[in-house]
DNA sequence: CAGTGGTCTAGACCACACT
DNA sequence: GTGTGGTCTAGACCACTGC
């Protein structure tokens, strides 16, 4: 029998439309596997909030019985999900959303190491909020945001030490809509990576972000900040963090000082 | 029925271990998945050149007879090695070994990006040996490409030049033994990528790499190479690249300018 | 048309975690 | 033990490619 027309569902899942077996009469109306459409309504579930980062989302069988069709199909949406950090499968104990707020993966996004050591023997980062403010969006700002130039944006600049020595210099900006009531307190009293409380107190989960970076000289500002003089050279790293499809929702900017520390990438 | 003991090999494969279903006494002697032992064959006949870089593999089918596994346990292998870029799969045509020879792929390796257009609008890149000669291995050298401090390496120098623009400085560092009778002329004379030429001349392929990136100023050899003065910040590329079963083989260190160009990273 | 990879199903059994 | 994800199989049908 395999796919025969897997119409009305339960709790959501408008008709789907299966690997043309059956139907499929007309052009071709962007048709998707079944899997990607399963996977397309469980990101819908993730971003409506309907599993929160860090809890379990119902079992492969479930899902299965929910959306009509076999665990198969699901494991395969489950697995795209996984592979692209969204949700993290746990042999025996269930698949549970991803999470910034873990132990293990902090800074996920962060790709500077001590040139000795790993991440951890350096212990935990020094972080201190220089300066947030509200304040109207600038052209640049408003194109890498997709927001109107003028709209309320927040910035932030912060200065981050390994071992006592400040290393990374940041300045951010997002979106004042979502982040409405964020403020330096707030920021500065907080511990553990800044996408964490992103999500606990914002329900913004950042899910993937672009990297563009560059050498160049400090000003003096900078330099004073980050210990050095303005003739040594700094790594420039701008990030755009995306949430869920593909929105922009923070830009930052990063001077890192890379006379103790490397910028690491791996290729495949 | 499913797993009984599937001993006796046609053509390769020594008996390989079931998931463990009848069998399993002992100890765990390092278990793994029969798909990640197919992997592990697929790779071996890749690195022995039975199928070389932009060649048909047998299909899914003819490989499950060979194995002696079902064609959903090749799929699962097949897809893992065409997740790390060693096979490309093409619907109707079959799988084929990855290669850097394509028109598509160019500069698979290369993450530096113009600021504005495509990759492509800036044609392709013109490329200047500088230097090429046997020396003995460094410490750093050898450390990095797994030799012996002396041994025979080959060294080489070359300037990447976009829009006559001179962008990009490498000095790369290949052992002697498995690049035998490489010359300056032989890398001047080639065309497209420097990795395709390793691959057609010399049966080795780069299959993943590693970088550290720092920002730097250049000596005044550099500067005067890069047509910029030495007070210019420049990017400071540091790649090892690998072979099969991660054997490194080249060790480069690029410098780039970052003056209209950007290295661009994906994070997720 | 035949052959390839791509999707989907159904069912079995295993490894692991919690209770 | 029960329930979870992980592996493996067997078979069906679809989509694409090239003969």
């Amino acid at each position: 029998m395999a796919t025969d027309a897997p119409f009305s569902a339960p709790l959501d899942a408008e008709p789907l439309t299966p690997s043309p077996s059956a139907g499929w009469q007309g052009q071709a109306p962007a048709f998707s596997p079944l899997y990607q459409q399963i996977k397309a309504l469980i990101l819908q579930s993730l971003q409506q909030g309907e599993w929160k980062p860090g809890e379990v989302i119902p079992s492969e069988f479930d899902l299965a019985a929910r959306y009509k069709v076999s665990q198969g199909t699901v494991r395969k949406a489950v697995d795209e999900l996984a592979a692209e950090n969204l949700l993290v499968r746990r042999q025996g104990r269930g698949t549970f959303v991803a999470t910034h707020s873990e132990q293990q993966v902090q800074y996920r996004f962060l790709r500077l190491q001590p040139d000795s050591g790993s991440v951890d023997s350096e212990g935990p980062a020094q972080r201190d909020v220089v300066e947030c403010r509200r304040q109207r969006a600038s052209a640049e700002v408003a194109r890498a945001l997709d927001l109107r130039s003028g709209d309320s944006v927040l910035q932030a600049r912060r200065l981050l030490r390994f071992a006592g020595v400040p290393t990374i210099l940041e300045d951010l900006w997002l979106p004042g809509g979502p982040f409405k009531g964020l403020t330096a307190d707030r920021l500065s009293q907080h511990h553990g990576p800044m996408y964490a409380l992103f999500e606990a107190e914002f329900g913004v989960r950042m899910v993937r972000a672009d990297e563009k970076i560059r050498a160049v000289l400090p000003d003096a500002d900078q330099a004073r900040l980050l210990d050095v003089d303005t003739a040594t050279p700094l790594l420039s790293v701008e990030r755009v963090a995306y949430t869920y499809h593909d929105v922009p929702m923070e830009l930052r900017r990063g001077l890192y000082r890379t006379d103790t520390h490397h910028y690491r990438n791996e290729l495949s």
